[in-house]
DNA sequence: ATGTATACGTACCGATCGGTAACATTGTCA
DNA sequence: TGACAATGTTACCGATCGGTACGTATACAT
């Protein structure tokens, strides 16, 4: 009886059988140290041994670490838009109120000890390279980010929507980034009531 | 920005009476090498090659890498309250034309490409670590700009002055990242103006 | 049972990591 | 001239880096 991890995958995952994939375990372990750790910090040994495989599991089911790393921001991706959508739908048709309760539980992520920010903003932060795969999907993502900010600023009815759905963006980084930074008490926890100030100053007139 | 520091030497360059100290030599490459590359992406190797030193002249003035590193943000920090003491004392008593013209330059600086965000801001995000020698630096110097920020927004009579200051150091912080993430054309661009919204909806009523 | 394909493990690779020991060379000042 | 301090030179250390050659075990269809 090796292992009582990821049984909560087994929920969805059916069949008696259907031994738990290496490659899966590896993904799982090489999230959780990449996010908290960093990806440069995390050599593959560290993440084989967590994930009881040997390495050549690893690059068998992974062409190398960058791909590794690339995975594994494409699996926070997923997760992200889930948050993001979850929030959305929350207010249907009320972009404001999607915002606030986006970064409302932004702010609240935050104020935790050991909070580690944004995956995606510290892989970028790691790899200034652009052409590196964690950065490619990285970049991706906070275009997307931008794309939809942009879109709620509109709908809201802003004067000048690309400024508010920027403006928005740098109090969504910068929440991430002083989340890591200050810890408990920082400046992380008053970015929704900022983020709607700034909303309700962008609708004036 | 580190471009020009390296100049002085150059032209000041010893004959007459100071040899050439190695440890401003290694300093200097070591400040733009960490810069623009990130700290844990650069070996001691490559700055004592740059730098035309030896590697133990190196650990002569520098007791590790982590050390080195350390020293490379105290410098960072000095040159970094320089730059906001100017946007200071271009505005004498003028706190908000002081934030202005400090987020103005920041604005502009993050609008080329290859920009690299914040010295202080990544190596926080490369080591997570509250006790690295590197990280202790970083955490520092965002204390002090919370700390100028609310005061600054103390002396503008913001409602709710840490609220305010806050809200500006998200906005600054968001900039640094997204100056890095978006290249030209991108969210930082708009820090200035959604920075003097935001200023503009705290002093209301 | 047997062949075959897939999954996994043992052991290893060269390169690089941060850091050091021991000694030679240099410039400056007295 | 002699002494000192700073730097250079060469060679090395153990640990870890990302990555792989190659043999072994298991599953399944025939």
């Amino acid at each position: 009886m090796p292992t009582d991890r990821n049984i909560d995958l087994t929920i969805s995952d059916d069949h008696a059988s259907a031994p738990p994939k290496a490659a899966k375990k590896i993904l799982d372990v090489a999230y959780d140290l990449f996010y908290r750790r960093g990806i440069r910090a995390i050599g593959v040994d560290e993440i084989v041994k967590r994930a009881g495989v040997t390495k050549p599991s690893l690059y068998r089911s992974f062409p190398s670490k960058d791909e590794l790393a690339a995975s594994y921001l494409r699996q926070y991706d997923l997760e992200y838009w889930e948050r993001f959508d979850e929030a959305v739908a929350a207010h249907p048709g009320d972009p404001r109120a999607q915002i606030k309760a986006f970064l409302t539980r932004i702010g609240k992520r935050t104020q935790v000890a050991d909070y580690r920010g944004c995956g995606m903003t510290n892989a970028a932060v790691e790899y200034p390279d652009h052409s590196h795969p964690a950065r490619v999907v990285s970049e991706a993502n906070k275009q997307e980010l931008r794309r939809r900010l942009r879109a709620m600023a509109v709908a809201m009815g802003a004067q000048a929507p690309d400024t508010l759905g920027d403006g928005l963006l740098l109090l969504i980084e910068g929440a991430y980034i002083s989340g890591q930074l200050f810890g408990l008490g920082g400046p992380a926890q008053a970015v929704a009531r900022n983020a709607d100030l700034l909303i309700e100053a962008s609708l004036k007139k």
